[in-house]
DNA sequence: TCTGGGGTCCTAGGACCC
DNA sequence: TCTGGGGTCCTAGGACCC
């Protein structure tokens, strides 16, 4: 049996953990660079503010209904975020932690306890210890314990924030009641497609053959099927080491020159370096990809992304600079208005474990140069060394206008109870 | 004016091998 | 007219997640 555990409006949650007066008002959480709305109280999702909302259309709305605006705290919710996966690890040894605000918990050998008496237990502890609401859905699958989860928080007067799928006759009802556009796994473009067909609700999607499943959905919504049936078909995944790291931006402007692309592409590999050195690894392969801007539908449209394999595998900053720089002028067209790219580094490999190669170009010097710079740079405030190749006047900064303090990881912000 | 960032997995198709 | 069979590896792109 899995449970599905899922914060209430996680970022939203987290503020208000140090703003109880904010409990029962509209509030919202914006992206970085104040972008767009990543999260909201039920209070704001009354008012009609959608997810993914840009920030500055719905500046009116957010001042004639009193909306409490906060930018993206990443440090806060990333601390609050353990602390409730803590709490959760106490009640049941297998545990996944799915994302910031999720966790799926697997009780076997679960006979004899009462599981729904221990998630309410569960439940009622997260709250009391660190202010998080969660909503806890169980079931026989993973997919049918995120169903229950939905309903959990849809309904939670009459659940009381924790339901069980525990008999088949529930399993049917949850899936009729459960529109496919809803549905784990089934996105915008399956659940037109399904909508279409007239799929409609996720029983419906359970209807359909295998066959046609797997070749439209691939193997994953095949898997999804069965599960959806109650047949177990995903386990808890182990963390694995990453696979992938990336650093992206959108730009504040539109850059035509590959000079500007240039400067923003070198920073990006410098900043992957950076995150490498940090778990001590490095990687043999880099992505360099470039877009323009997807709303301007009076400019021509680009994308373009290349992968190369670099001959060595390495974390220093100088070296994935030079293959990204390379990596762009292969993708880069003139003439056009660029508004976002990134870089991002793969085939990572623990630092210690180097595969040198016959006829080796790697700068053995590099390696402490760059422990050097992250010393200095761990000092005296992030890039305070940088490339020729980066912008040297360039203070790299987010948009962040209403930033609440970082109450629990920086000395300096923690809450003042009485002056 | 202003529209996020960071991940995973799967597939098709090409290049290549014996 | 006829022109094998069975593989692997790689990459770009698409779909999905939070």
């Amino acid at each position: 049996m899995f449970a599905l555990v899922d914060c209430n409006n996680f970022y939203v949650s987290c503020e208000r953990v140090f703003r109880p007066d904010l409990i029962g008002k509209p509030v919202v959480v914006l992206s970085n660079n104040d972008g767009c709305v990543i999260a909201r109280s039920n209070e704001a999702k009354a008012l009609g503010i959608p997810m993914g909302a840009p920030a500055f259309k719905y500046e009116k709305l957010f001042n004639e209904q009193g909306v409490e605006v906060f930018s993206a705290n990443f440090p806060l919710y990333g601390d609050m975020s353990h602390r409730v996966m803590s709490i959760l690890s106490e009640y049941s040894p297998d545990i996944e932690i799915y994302s910031i605000d999720e966790a799926f918990l697997k009780f076997s050998g679960f006979q004899h306890i009462p599981v729904y008496a221990h998630c309410k237990t569960m439940q009622e502890q997260v709250n009391k210890w660190t202010g998080i609401p969660i909503s806890i859905g169980i079931a026989d699958t993973k997919a049918l314990a995120k169903v229950a989860n939905r309903i959990a928080k849809k309904f939670p007067h009459e659940t009381g924030g924790v339901y069980w799928i525990d008999t088949d006759t529930k399993r049917i009802k949850a899936l009729k009641w459960l529109g496919i556009e809803d549905v784990w796994g089934i996105g915008r473009q399956h659940s037109r497609r399904l909508l279409a067909m007239g799929i409609k609700t996720a029983y419906d999607f359970t209807q359909l053959p295998d066959v046609w499943v797997k070749k439209h959905m691939s193997i994953m919504g095949l898997r999804l099927k069965h599960e959806l049936l109650g047949i177990p078909s995903f386990d808890l995944e182990t963390p694995a080491p990453r696979q992938s790291i990336a650093t992206t931006r959108t730009f504040e402007s539109l850059y035509t020159d590959f000079e500007q692309l240039r400067e923003r592409i070198a920073t990006f590999a410098v900043m992957c370096a950076e995150k490498l050195r940090k778990q001590n690894s490095c990687c043999a392969a880099l992505t360099v990809f470039i877009l323009t801007d997807r709303f301007r539908e009076d400019l021509p449209q680009y994308g373009k992304s290349i992968t190369i394999q670099l001959p060595f595998a390495t974390n220093s900053s100088i070296e994935l600079t030079k293959f990204a720089i390379q990596a762009l002028q292969q993708i880069f067209k003139a003439g056009l208005h660029y508004k976002k790219a990134g870089v991002i580094v793969h085939d990572i490999t623990p630092a210690h474990i180097y595969q040198a190669t016959l006829f080796e170009t790697r700068n053995s010097k590099h390696l402490p140069l760059m422990l050097a710079i992250d010393k200095i740079n761990a000092r005296f405030g992030q890039q305070k060394i940088r490339l020729a190749s980066q912008d040297l006047q360039r203070v790299w900064k987010m948009k962040q206008a209403r930033l609440s303090p970082r109450y629990t990881t920086d000395i300096n912000d923690i809450i003042i109870i009485k002056v």
